[in-house]
DNA sequence: AATCTTTACGCAATCGTTGTCGGGAACGTT
DNA sequence: AACGTTCCCGACAACGATTGCGTAAAGATT
């Protein structure tokens, strides 16, 4: 008993207030949100004693109550990644600032992971949800079943044509033609482009650009040209291998901060000078693309003004609660075409 | 009403079952849990019917009720660094297999945030919690207060010595050492140690190798050569300048992934030759180090490890609940030196 | 047959907070 | 004096789940 109180976190209730000051606990709570039908004076000595002795509200008790948390939940394929990381920085800066709180998951690229991220996130009563798919997911039923529930929805980079909703990703497809127009100008006629799943949106969108850029000059497109790549430590690098040794292409293309490392480094690896033998451009957000030898060149995407954007979106969507008749958003962020030595025209 | 009725989430709650099955809440509850008390039959008929109504048990009343959330919090100065993305890996893997939830937070830094985040932190009622110091944090106060609440807590990498609690940490004398040993032996003799403010551990117990390397090998400690950098955006290039203008460097040993990124990059701005004119070696996470040019010499910290070691103990610390008497462990995870062109030998 | 045990379940309190209802006191109105 | 208002505040239920206690019915014991 005695140990049992040491150790309990005693935190101060409304009902410690309302003994305190010889009131009911309705009147505290009423008090404290400063309710017209509450005396001046009692709310001043309410308030007084809570701002004394630290009160806080329990928020588990509120979302028991209200049915809501003022809390959204954010599942990300890895936060590892700068896009994501940096993303959630943009939809951590809505939130808090509107007051909400953001709850993290990491799906690993697994679907089986990001059903079970799913239901934890609807158990724990989040007001609403932002997701980029796993490379793994095709279903989007757990998406169609959150929707069922009510509960506001909003994709991000990682969409699905699969599920109608709102929809906040980078301008894949012109990023994708600036890169491939750009390499097209430098001289280069075989274009590979290395990408990530077929699945993805991002990888149909950018695989469109690729596309329609070598139709605007004319060059004829050649599928053995695109490879399709999951998430293996060294898928990337035998596909270059391969692409190099039977392809022979004179430029490469890819997309995501992983790919784009593994397939430079293979590059490296095989002493195949870039951008001399091969130019080289990514579609990512590293830090450093900068610092590499040589430097990368890389179509960025705005991986904050995403998540703000994302974040936006859902809380409206949240806040106005206008489930009928709601127009669903698709919002497209421009990319940001920057040339270094990889790709420089030799 | 109605279209309350409809926007609701229809969460099946265990009143739902009972309702159903003519039987009271209590025997449902007792029913799932598998009590002794309940007639086998009615076991059967309560599970099967909650699997079929895909019952799951509502965690936010659990907590209310019970006052623990199965849940741990998670405070880094940053989740785009991938020292601590990886170790949030790691303290992951651990939570989620024994049943609990990590909710993440980020100081950005901040020692005001940090305050702010664990103030959130307790009013979440989470069980434990594992923190890394924001660069700006000298006062602990924050986190006494979460001890005398009775709250388990560890701290990990960026841990200070004005309080007692379990610590987790690569071992950065060691590396510090190590890294300095290596420059020396490679004929350096004017090391620079450009590291982060001085109110971390990680600086003064880094610091402490780089001086006992010194120390081993005889070469006078000048403090002039030890410079402490905050985290703004170009103070760390400004300290390089200056530093190559006046100490004349011919080796430079970094901390943190940001700070070596940042020196790095400002010494090849000044056209200065790594490793000839001067040696460079970090104490850093990056994925990418391999990649740059010149390739970076580089301590590596073990991040999952750190991560998968500090979520451990404080499972171990909530789950064995000895607050009395419990002794503070210090864990130290070695460190592991990789050398790449940066450092080579002239 | 009377009593005790065991089995199997329901009632009610609890966690912290809010909303509905209702009511006492003081005041004004007729 | 009788009634209606207004002002303040308290009692109670509810959110979902657990649990100590109570107890009816059935069986076992003497």
């Amino acid at each position: 008993m005695y140990f049992n109180k040491i150790c309990i976190l005693e935190t101060i209730t409304i009902k410690d207030i309302a003994k305190a000051l010889n009131l009911s606990t309705s009147t505290v709570s009423r008090a404290l949100r400063g309710s017209y039908e509450i005396n001046a004076e009692t709310k001043r000595l309410v308030m007084e004693y809570a701002e004394k002795v630290h009160y806080s509200p329990n928020p588990i008790a509120l979302s028991l109550k209200e049915n809501k948390s003022k809390a959204i939940g954010v599942i990300v394929p890895e936060i590892a990644n700068h896009f994501f990381s940096q993303a959630i920085n943009g939809i951590e800066a809505i939130a808090y600032s509107r007051g909400y709180h953001v709850v993290i998951f990491q799906s690993h690229e697994s679907y089986e992971r990001e059903v079970i991220n799913i239901k934890h996130i609807i158990a724990r009563k989040v007001d609403g949800l932002l997701i980029s798919l796993s490379g793994q997911t095709n279903d989007v039923s757990h998406l169609q079943e959150i929707q069922r529930k009510g509960l506001p929805l909003v994709l991000f980079d990682r969409v699905s044509d699969k599920i109608e909703a709102h929809k906040v990703t980078a301008d894949n497809f012109d990023g994708a033609f600036k890169a491939t127009e750009h390499l097209i100008l430098s001289g280069r006629k075989r274009i590979a482009h290395i990408t990530s799943p077929s699945l993805l949106s991002i990888t149909q969108e950018r695989l469109a650009g690729y596309r329609a850029a070598l139709e605007k000059y004319q060059i004829q497109y050649d599928e053995t040209l695109v490879k399709y790549c999951g998430f293996g430590m060294e898928e990337a690098k035998k596909l270059v291998y391969e692409m190099i040794e039977n392809q022979k292409p004179d430029a490469i293309f890819t997309t995501s901060d992983r790919l784009a490392l593994d397939c430079f480094s293979a590059i490296k690896e095989k002493n195949i000078l870039m951008p001399n033998d091969v130019a080289f451009i990514g579609f990512t957000n590293l830090k450093v693309a900068y610092l590499l030898d040589p430097s990368l060149s890389t179509v960025v995407q705005p991986a904050f003004e995403i998540g703000q954007a994302a974040a936006e979106l859902l809380l409206d969507s949240i806040e106005k609660k206008q489930t009928n008749g709601e127009q669903f958003r698709a919002i497209k962020i421009p990319t940001e075409l920057v040339i270094r030595n990889s790709s420089k025209i030799s």
